[in-house]
DNA sequence: TGAAATGTTGGGGCG
DNA sequence: ACGCCCCAACATTTC
């Protein structure tokens, strides 16, 4: 088939950049004027790690609202599912395109498989070209003097925000001039949504670019003001909850901090708070860094002595913490606000998964992969650079020594119990003083708000200060000075 | 982006 | 008036 030059399509190989507005690849896709294939390949089973339940659930409706809002400028969104390099062969051969734009990932696998798919293409003559549309910075763009990644958050910060791109402006194509017929699967035959049991009941989430703007839209109005101090209330909504639609690209970090210094500039909040909100960016963009330049950390410790921890084997341990029993109400509430909306407060996140590691000496491993497959932000990066960090074998980690307080934890950042009380309804009756340790409260307090201990609510499954000496004397048995920062 | 243990200080009760 | 003790409040250190 000989097609005029300038007839031929251009591909948008879509991934984690599921917008149209301020996308470099698709705008770049645009302005070479041709006729546009947008295109998701499900590449699952793959190479990769496979997509967890709650990412499943997120991308069904993301890419669902990505294909309203092509089908809105003139054309629908390509799904196909296989391989990734052998469905972009397919699609090619079938419309003659001979340019492919992608947005990269960093991710150490799909950025190596990116790079082996594009220099195959180009050999055959297909130009490939690779943007970034989800990081503020290309990884290699955040150095040391000496040309070496940082492993320190506060210089990297200071190092990372005056080398981030001003952002283009790139608003989203009014029309997208496509093939005619160009098969498609349907997305309902991917079954990408839970069915028997559909267990997505709690999740209250708008997935897509639209749902996107008005989170940060609702955050700028409500959430950034006081941020500092809200943000670590998980009975209030004082966190911007962004983070599952900056996982899918739906909207990218760029505009979500230009957005947040508009504000600033329009007094609506203080420099203070922003300074904090763009140093949460500043972490994912840190762990993605971490992730890229030591491909290492989703299988090992990023600090080699930690690889020699003792963990235990502990079962039914590992199954009260994911099923929200371990008796320690605040556990109890961030677990089970995960498996019913996909998501849990920072704080809380903090606090649970520093229980799995440190009291009950189980592998971060088996949190990270908990957390995987139930958080609808989950992210390669952004998960195992926080685990690493509360297990201590992360980069500037959390010192060996800090064990968070159950109890202390709750009465600081609960204090008026509102968030316990909504996850773990059979404390609900007891007394301010006594709902983040009902072991501790007096037996006519228990029996009048209706608690039975080992009964209607569980006895706490492992006590916190023998729990603390052991956990103390695992850290200290690493060879190496665990808490030394120095290398 | 801890918590617990230990140390210090100062007010107040009391002999 | 004074020393002594208790203990809360705060600071420092230790894990």
């Amino acid at each position: 088939m000989v097609v005029d030059e300038a007839e031929r399509p251009v591909l948008v190989w879509f991934r984690q950049d599921l917008r149209l507005g301020d996308n470099p690849a698709l705008h770049a896709a645009v302005t070479t004027g041709r006729p546009i294939l947008p295109l998701y390949v499900l590449d699952e089973p793959g190479p990769e790690r496979r997509l967890g339940a709650a990412s499943l659930w997120w991308l069904d409706k993301s890419l669902r609202a990505l294909d309203a809002s092509l089908r809105r400028c003139g054309g629908g969104l390509i799904l196909r599912r296989g391989d990734s390099e052998a469905e972009l062969r397919r699609l090619i051969d079938q419309t003659g395109a001979d340019q492919v734009f992608m947005n990269r990932r960093f991710e150490p696998e799909a950025f190596g498989r990116d790079a082996d798919i594009a220099h195959a293409l180009q050999k055959e003559g297909v130009n490939c070209q690779g943007f970034n549309g989800t990081l503020l910075t290309r990884p290699a763009a955040v150095l040391t003097e000496a040309g070496r990644p940082y492993r320190v958050f506060t210089p990297f910060l200071k190092a990372l925000m005056p080398v981030i791109p001003e952002l283009d402006h790139m608003p989203p194509p009014t029309r997208i001039s496509t093939l005619g017929d160009v098969a498609s699967d349907d997305i309902a035959d991917w079954g990408l949504h839970p069915r028997a049991p559909d267990w997505s009941g709690g999740f209250d989430w708008s997935p897509g670019e639209e749902g996107a703007s008005s989170a940060l839209s609702a955050f700028l109005s409500r959430g950034l003001k006081d941020y500092a101090t809200s943000r670590d209330i998980p009975g209030r909504s004082g966190t911007s909850r962004l983070s599952p639609h900056l996982h899918w690209g739906e909207i990218s970090p760029r505009r979500v901090l230009q957005d947040v210094r508009g504000a600033v500039a329009q007094g609506r909040a203080s420099q203070a708070q922003a300074d904090k909100f763009a140093a949460e960016i500043g972490w994912r963009e840190f762990s993605a860094h971490l992730l890229h330049q030591f491909p290492y950390m989703t299988e090992r410790a990023f600090r080699p002595e930690f690889d020699e921890m003792p963990w235990r084997s502990d079962v039914d341990g590992l199954a009260a913490w994911k099923e929200g029993r371990t008796g320690y109400p605040l556990v109890d509430a961030g677990m089970r606000q995960l498996w019913t909306t996909g998501w849990m407060h920072n704080r809380v996140r903090m606090v649970v998964a520093s229980f799995l590691v440190k009291h009950l000496l189980i592998d971060w491993r088996e949190g990270e992969s908990w957390f995987w497959d139930t958080l609808v932000d989950a992210d390669l990066a952004s998960n195992v650079q926080n685990w690493q960090w509360v297990a201590g074998s992360g980069a500037d980690a959390a010192p060996y020594f800090r064990i968070f307080n159950p109890v202390v934890q709750g009465e600081k950042f609960d204090s008026d119990g509102r968030y316990v009380r909504r996850w773990v309804p059979e404390v609900r009756a007891l007394p301010d003083r006594w709902l983040h340790a009902p072991w501790s409260a007096p037996a006519g307090v228990l029996s009048e708000a209706g608690v039975r201990l080992g009964q209607t609510y569980p006895r706490p499954i492992v006590d916190h200060g023998q729990a603390r000496l052991r956990a103390l004397a695992a850290l200290k048995s690493l060879a190496g000075e665990p808490n030394s920062t120095e290398f």
